[in-house]
DNA sequence: GTGGTCTAGACCACC
DNA sequence: GTGGTCTAGACCACT
């Protein structure tokens, strides 16, 4: 079952947190179509926000048609943004799990390893075609934060 | 000269995004002390948010003592945050880069890489010690975000 | 400016009927691109129900697309759903005045009208070809309630 | 039988849903007095909607009179809304039988089509007299929605 | 007991 | 002064 963190005082407002990681988990594969998600029940007994504010974020992600909101059953997963390529076995996951553990050895924070791909990303995608970008974290669209 | 983007849309404030990007180009290095920001005047001219926006953005960034506000002059960088790992020639960078050259090859999105280093990053944060987290995305603190 | 009437009691949420009666204005070409919307106080002194209600329809309108929410200056019209054929002196527009005045003539109520361009409308889509119905007047999908 | 087709996603309560159909088949003369309404179970075998559900609306039709919940035996009308004009074979249902054709073969949708009758009505009831509205759908008592 | 609507009011973001 | 978020709590729709 997802855990949501909600990090008040970062200005995101919480509904927001809560369709990123949702989103987020939906992308690796850690929520699958069919999953429940928590109820906003659950939700604000483990993050003390209110429970209008849980389904604000669950109406979202169902207008985005990532899950169905069942009157008194609860919220389902209806559609998968998993990655061939991002599975938990891949290379490419190895790969960064590695890295990782190595940036997080020399002392890097957090914010500092996201940074770096942040920036990575922005350099490649400036030099290779269509969209660049210099400096932002912004998306092209909407929900393009992670 | 840092180049801002704002994703209206995102549902993160405007102001929010021009203090996480700002901090984020102080981590890489791309702002070093005694750089200028842009003015609000460039910051309205090249995104189109309204100059008060931008204000609050660099007064936060103020409070938090990054920039100094210097009227007539401009905002300057008063503090850095560049890391020893992360310079733009280290290991480190030299590794994300090619990661994320052959992540974006693979045909992952610029959302799905953010999610894998944040999966990556909540996975060794579980298993070795002190922060522990399981699916979020928000600091420990404000301004974690990257 | 459009003038909304909400009819509490009729079972219908207050934000559904003030969606469907923008689609409505916006199909027959009453609100066109650019047009502004009433702002939430302005549909509060004029219906009595919450800010938070009329912002929630605007909210809905915004993701279909119809309209922007703009802070500070309120809501826009950003796409049309007028029709040809559908215009204010089209020859199907001046026949269903005629019509419409006939039946109210002869003693019928507003429901009995739209009670019978449904049927007729059922009648026409069992015979011709695709998506049947029979009594119905669910939409096909939503916002298919006129 | 009336085959009721409830909206999932119109934001419509079903309840009210199968409301307004039994109230339209009534005004048109398909439902007579003396008709047995489906069953809940066959309501819950067609639509796929709670059998409580079903009964809630029952007994709001049962409250305004229109019909009978006799225990053991089904739900009965007792008491028609059928309109002298709205016959089968009257004028006004083969011209706007007529019209709708002509509607739909210029390509309107059935909310087009729809629309423009309200507007109609809205704009006979705003000249004539009595009931003035303006762009509304809602009717001036319950269940007046068609 | 689930999600859903609505209200009321405080405070914030943006123009 | 606009829209936006969040809270709190009441009541409703549905399983």
């Amino acid at each position: 079952m997802i855990d949501y963190r909600i990090d008040r005082g970062s200005g995101v407002p919480a509904y927001v947190q809560i369709v990123e990681q949702t989103e987020r988990a939906l992308r690796m594969g850690f929520l699958k179509v069919g999953d429940k998600l928590p109820t906003a029940k659950e939700v604000v007994a483990a993050t003390a926000i209110n429970p209008n504010t849980v389904l604000r974020a669950y109406r979202d992600l169902e207008q985005t048609g990532l899950v169905e909101l069942r009157r008194g059953l609860g919220t389902f997963v209806t559609r998968s943004l998993a990655r061939p390529g991002a599975e938990d076995d891949s290379p490419l996951r190895r790969e960064v799990t590695g890295w990782v553990a190595r940036a997080r050895a020399e002392g890097l924070e957090r914010a500092d390893v996201l940074a770096m791909v942040t920036a990575a990303l922005d350099a490649h995608d400036n030099e290779h075609d269509s969209h660049p970008r210099a400096t932002g974290n912004a998306g092209r669209r909407t929900h393009d934060r992670a």
